[in-house]
DNA sequence: CGCGATAGCCTACATGTGTCAGAAAACCTA
DNA sequence: TAGGTTTTCTGACACATGTAGGCTATCGCG
C-alpha cells in the first residue's frame, strides 16, 4: 500500500499500472541482487511488460530506480530536523526528527543499501543528495535568514550537511545497522548541531562549549 | 637485460603497460564523454588493447576507473585538515591543507565531475568516501581518542565528514566550481572545525547512554 | 641461454542493450 | 458505443557484454 502510489501524475492507467509493475519488480530484484547485476530485461520480466515498454519510460535501470523510490525519499525528507539556536526543547524535537530520519532508512534498509552502496546507483544518491541539500537550504534560508552576513554560503553549507547524512546513512547500511535508529541519531545531532551554529553564527574559534543544558 | 625501474608491485611489466595504458584511456574519455557512455570496448580500443585483455583485468569499467585514479585520490587524501581544538595558529594551517583539498580536485576537475555526478560510478565515491572516512578516523583516534567518553561514535563521525567532504566537492564541481579553492576552503573550514569540537567535547545533553562497553 | 610461467590476443558464443517500425490493444472523450 | 488517441506489443536490427578455450609472445629466473 505505502508503495501504491508511485508516480500519481500521470492520467492513463496504463501508464500508472506499466510504472507502477515495473517499479514492484525493480525494488523486488534489489532486495535480492546487486542493482549493477539487474538487466532492463530482468525487470520487464519481472513486471510482466514487453521490454520496449521499459524504454518508452525509461532509459535505464537508474533511471527507473530514481523514480521508483520518490515516494521513500519523500518519507525521509520529512524526517529531516530543522537547525535550531540550541533550545533543549528543539533539540529533542530535532533528535525524534533524526530518528525518524534512520527508522526511515531502516525501514527499507535493503533498497537504500542497494541504491547507495558502491554497487548502487549514482543517479539516485545524487538525487537524494540534492533533495535534502534543498530542504536544508530552505531550512537555513527560513530560520537565520535575516541579514546575518554568513561567511559560509547557504549553497555550500547545504551541500555540507547533505553529504554529511548521506555518508553515515551509506556507511550505517553497509555496516548492517549495528546501532538502532534512536543511539544513530543522538550519535548524529551534536555534528548536525555544530554545524548549524557554525552557519548560524558563522563565529569563528568560539571556545566556549555548548554545555548548560538545563534539564 | 632487466630494467627493473616499475616492477616492483606486479612483478610483470607487460601487467604495469596494460593497465596504465587502460588508466590512461579511460581518464582521456571521461574528460569527454559521460562515464554512463563509455564502453569497455571503447576503454580497450583506445588503449590499444583487446577487449579481452580488459577483462583480464578487471570486471567493468567502474572497476578500472577506481584503480585508474589511486594516485589522485592519494594526493587528496595528504590534504585532509587535521582537528585541531580552536588554535589560531592550526586554524591556519587547517585551511591551508582544505586549499590544497579543493585545487586537488580543481586539479582533475573533469575527472573528479564525471566520477562523482549523478553519470558518475558509485564504486569509486564510495571508494573514495571510505578513504576519507579512514583517514578522519585516524585524526580523531590520534588527537583526542584517550580519555574523553564520546558522545559521537568515532566512526560516525568519520562517515559524517568523509560524506560532507564530497558532498561539497560534488556540489562545487557540477556547479562548474563558481568559487576559487580558497574561498571553498574558508567556507568549509567554520563548517569542519564545528564538528571536530561537536566530537573532541561532546557536551551536550546525551538521552540515554547505551549499554556498550568502551574497553 | 633456454625453459617454464603467464599475460595478452584471437575467435566464438550466448546474452543484454538501445532503437525502430508497424500492428494490436487499451484508454479517454464525446 | 464509436472515434480518435495513446500505449503496448511484436519482431527485428546493430552493437556491446561477459565468458571460454586455445594459441602466441613475452617475461622472469635459473
Amino acid at each position: 500500500m505505502a508503495t501504491d502510489d508511485i508516480t500519481t501524475t500521470t492520467g492513463d492507467r496504463r501508464v500508472r499500472r506499466t510504472r507502477t509493475a515495473l517499479a514492484r519488480a525493480l525494488i523486488k530484484l534489489v532486495e535480492e541482487h546487486d542493482l549493477s547485476r539487474i538487466s532492463v530485461s530482468d525487470v520487464a520480466a519481472g513486471a510482466e511488460v514487453s521490454r520496449s515498454a521499459f524504454y518508452d519510460h525509461y532509459r535505464d535501470v537508474h533511471e527507473l530506480a530514481e523514480d521508483a523510490c520518490t515516494a521513500m525519499i519523500d518519507s525521509l525528507l520529512e524526517a529531516l530536523p530543522v537547525p535550531t539556536h540550541g533550545s533543549a526543547d528543539m533539540e529533542e524535537e530535532a533528535t525524534r526528527s533524526l530518528t525518524a530520519f534512520f527508522a526511515s532508512l531502516a525501514e527499507h534498509a535493503g533498497l537504500y543499501r542497494a541504491l547507495l552502496g558502491p554497487q548502487g546507483s549514482p543517479r539516485v544518491a545524487d538525487h537524494i543528495r540534492r533533495r535534502i541539500a534543498a530542504v536544508t537550504h530552505d531550512h537555513l534560508t527560513g530560520t537565520g535568514g535575516d541579514s546575518t552576513p554568513q561567511q559560509v554560503p547557504h549553497d555550500v553549507a547545504a551541500a555540507f550537511i547533505a553529504g554529511a547524512l548521506i555518508g553515515v546513512a551509506a556507511d550505517w547500511l553497509q555496516r548492517g545497522r549495528p546501532r538502532p535508529p534512536a543511539e544513530m541519531a543522538a550519535a548524529t545531532w551534536p555534528l548536525l548541531n555544530a554545524y548549524y551554529r557554525a552557519d548560524l553564527t558563522s563565529a569563528v574559534s568560539v571556545p566556549r562549549p555548548p554545555g548548560e543544558s538545563a534539564g
